[in-house]
DNA sequence: GCCAACGTTGGC
DNA sequence: GCCAACGTTGGC
């Protein structure tokens, strides 16, 4: 069992959103960097726990939980041309962008950034690094136990 | 809108 | 394989 925490803008798909899709479950497209894919193609199992961040949006933070509802598999919109996130270089025989389903379990109370920030537990959480950008990042036991905690 | 930080591309 | 130039992310 592993953690993660996964950044959504709430414009695209919120939590909300997720709620409200069929079985809670949405699809996890559009990730276009190969460290974020390598997690949910190596890192990632079905039962997982995850963190459901909104970012670019007026407050950043955690707004749910959810949790890994499938394995990776190739994501459609890369070779969907008409797609903001179509890839002219991806194969349909050698796929190379992968998305998993992402199950929502409940909203939270939002967490901003900046009280992510003032949780001394939380300095060595990934996505609190300076100049972190990646959209999905590994979550320790440890921290996943701190913020459920608060999140109760 | 700004800009720091990071990732990717491509010439050499 | 290096690295400059460019593109993107995302908080502010």
């Amino acid at each position: 069992m592993a953690y993660w925490l996964m950044k959504s803008e709430p414009d695209e798909v919120s939590i909300d959103d997720a709620l409200a899709a069929p079985n809670q479950t949405v699809p996890w497209f559009g990730v276009r960097n190969y460290q974020a894919r390598n997690f949910m193609r190596d890192g990632m199992q079905v039962g997982d726990g995850v963190l459901f961040y909104h970012s670019s949006c007026p407050e950043p933070g955690i707004a749910g939980l959810a949790e890994v509802a499938s394995a990776a598999y190739p994501d459609d919109t890369q070779f969907d041309p008409n797609s903001h996130y179509y890839d002219a270089k991806s194969k349909r025989e050698e796929p190379r962008w992968l998305m998993v389903d992402v199950k929502a379990v409940r909203k939270t109370r939002l967490l901003s950034l900046a009280q992510l920030r003032t949780i001394p537990e939380l300095d060595d959480m990934v996505v609190l690094q300076k100049g972190s950008r990646l959209s999905i990042t590994p979550v320790t036991p440890a921290q996943w136990k701190t913020l459920q905690a608060l999140l109760k």
